[in-house]
DNA sequence: CGGTGTGTTTAGTTTAAATTAAACGAAATA
DNA sequence: TATTTCGTTTAATTTAAACTAAACACACCG
């Protein structure tokens, strides 16, 4: 037999108080997206499970709603946080935490597009900008035509990342 | 009969002919970046090590070079060519396939684009529609409050969203 | 037909990451 | 000061992903 709905009074096993389906598919949905672009499942289903929450919700509350320990909720909102996705509010007199999605969409993007896109095109940046050095290091013990092919080869990436960087501000310019 | 390559001046356990220092190089900076784009760091590796090869290379040769084994080559090679970064050709006579980096810079951008972006987008698109029509079935058994405050949050990711293919076209313009 | 040189698939192992449980620490309360 | 209640951190566990070795399958050649 599968979940009934409203049995008399509460069986032990059974969760306080189950999320309405839609919420359970939001935070499914940015779950999976979380783990798409690279962070733990578990952060993309804090912040889906509060981004539709009708008020701020204590740790204890988000840890028993989507079945995970106190420290992850603990390290799961510190992440958040520190991307600009969610913020603490305290509520009156209550010693607790109490955390609350970032809505605003503007916001979302530029924390993301800052923390995310912007630190790894400065990386890459860096790592091209190491090779072609490396190559003129490298030019004595090698044959002379495979040099050339490769100077050639690193030029078309530094092209290509000049013509990202043009995009940048346009995309910017987009979100902000 | 298991003949070694040509004993004349080889030492048996070393590699046979190691690469120069900015071809490593472009092996670790491609191999991290797919990680950080949650590929595997070896498709990376696979990439980075052939956009620098002055010839195509085969798969026996790119598992010797970057050691590791057949299997990975094959997945690799696979993935890399699904996603347009790679592409088989035939060289005369031989049996075996050879490999060769996709180096246009337009073709490999697009790539990226229509198979990661643009998929995920639609993945992201279809799980919103889905919420919404989930809500509607919610609503009899839900708070009218609750119920009010989900479509209106439901309402802002759409919003986003349109913002977002608003955007596509665009970058779309400035890749192609 | 074998046999050889390929590439792919599969089952099992290894490695890395996420999660938890438990210890710890800090603040509030009495 | 002792006690409670949170939140964070650490060590250990669990889970997931990548990788390998070995089996398999296919084409080619004798």
């Amino acid at each position: 037999m599968i979940a009934e709905k409203s049995s008399q009074s509460d069986s032990p096993s059974v969760v306080s108080k189950s999320l309405p389906q839609v919420r359970l598919e939001m935070v499914d949905t940015f779950g999976r997206l979380a783990k798409a672009m690279g962070f733990a499942r578990s952060i993309g289903e804090i912040y889906g499970l509060l981004y539709l929450a009708p008020a701020p919700m204590s740790a204890q509350e988000i840890g028993e709603a989507l079945s995970i320990s106190k420290g992850s909720v603990s390290t799961g909102t510190r992440q958040l946080i520190t991307f600009g996705f969610v913020h603490k509010v305290w509520l009156q007199k209550e010693r607790k935490d109490y955390f609350v999605a970032e809505l605003e969409l503007g916001d979302l993007a530029r924390a993301a597009y800052d923390n995310i896109f912007k630190v790894r095109a400065q990386l890459a940046d860096r790592s091209l900008t190491g090779m072609v050095e490396t190559l003129v290091d490298d030019k004595p013990d090698m044959d002379p035509e495979e040099h050339a092919l490769i100077e050639q080869r690193l030029k078309r990436l530094v092209k290509m990342q000049r013509r990202a960087k043009q995009l940048m501000p346009l995309i910017e310019r987009f979100i902000k």
